[in-house]
DNA sequence: ACCGTACGGTACGAGGCGGTACCGTACACG
DNA sequence: CGTGTACGGTACCGCCTCGTACCGTACGGT
């Protein structure tokens, strides 16, 4: 049943993995317990059927013609991404270190998505000249999930779309062209970097 | 008692906080269960002090004279407390969200130590003339944090010291300097941004 | 030598939850 | 109309874990 699916997905939003309960789960679905064990062996497999539905119909795939677009059009994605499964995800991170299936459905289901279609419009963007050859795209796809995560993950904020924009159009834009070389004359091997409370009068 | 307060780190990174047992944090120090509860009057606050004194000695400061100095020390410092601290922050990220006192644990004790020496370091390099003006440090100061944060939490990988440096030079580094300004000559107006599945044809 | 305090140990209560077993029933199919 | 299959409901088992109560004892101050 979908229905139970997207319900348990739900309950994981509202109480994370350990605290939600099979119980919890039926009683909002007008279903029993017995119709639960009869489908997935365990709790967890039904947890993790549920976050494999969610994100299966994922890997959006868009071509708009500049690296401006795609980028933005991925960060759009992003957001909506995660305003559904923030808290999912919140509910899940713990588990997955002890979850190998899990783990797998977050890895192949959610990052490799996404990394893949960054790829995409970075090798698009390259033959179209519009980045620097050497662009470092493993680091530069991490960076606008990366925030965005951050943000509402460890600082339990939303981001909002024009926040995100900026993100595109002032951090990974301009990376992307400047490519790998270090933009301005560089400030000399820093002084050997003393740690931790240390005055120079030291 | 120090060694309670580490132990219960040591098995809230193992096991998470739901996971974790008052029975199994007293069993590895030969103490009792009394003894903690005379303590601390609930589960809840023995984890929100172990994890206030995890991160009490934190706030490192330091002045290296360059920016990049500060940023590859802030670096150092961020990768070191990772590797204590990145499963304990998996195994509280889904508590955060239901206990306050552990999320303003989180935020002043993490978050604002971190974003304050960053934010020093990006102040004296303005007045330095290292960076442009206009250089966007509520941005700056997250990007290395949530990378970092991302590979350790979201893919479950270790960030190696060089990598966290390349993340300096070729990221941080060059957008302070860079401002905010695109930083080249800017792609006509996107294409109104189809999405999904949207090639140029249909 | 006395006493109070804090300790380790342990037994216990109470509630919660995963998973199983067994109902009676509704509905599709032939 | 007969049959079987899947369902909702529910009682139950076994286990776990928070938190409390009550031991006997070690130890430091006076």
């Amino acid at each position: 049943m979908d229905e139970l699916l997207t319900t348990t997905l739900d309950v994981l939003k509202e109480t994370g993995y350990e605290r939600l309960t099979i119980d919890e789960v039926v009683s909002r679905v007008h279903a029993s317990k017995a119709t639960v064990y009869r489908r997935w062996p365990s709790k967890s497999a039904l947890v993790v059927a549920a976050f494999v539905h969610a994100v299966s119909h994922l890997p959006a795939e868009y071509d708009t013609g500049s690296l401006r677009g795609d980028l933005l059009a991925g960060m759009d994605d992003l957001l909506n991404e995660m305003e559904r499964l923030a808290d999912v995800m919140a509910g899940l991170i713990d588990e997955k270190r002890r979850n190998e299936e899990l783990a797998t459905a977050l890895r192949e289901g959610f990052l490799d998505a996404r990394k893949q279609v960054a790829a995409g419009a970075f090798a698009r963007a390259r033959e179209r000249g519009e980045i620097a050859p050497d662009a470092d795209v493993e680091v530069l796809w991490q960076i606008a999930p990366a925030v965005v995560m951050f943000r509402w993950l460890m600082m339990g904020e939303s981001v909002p779309r024009e926040e995100g924009h900026r993100l595109v159009d002032e951090v990974v834009l301009p990376l992307a062209r400047a490519g790998r070389r270090v933009s301005a004359p560089a400030t000399p091997p820093p002084p050997p970097p003393r740690r931790r409370h240390a005055p120079p009068s030291s």
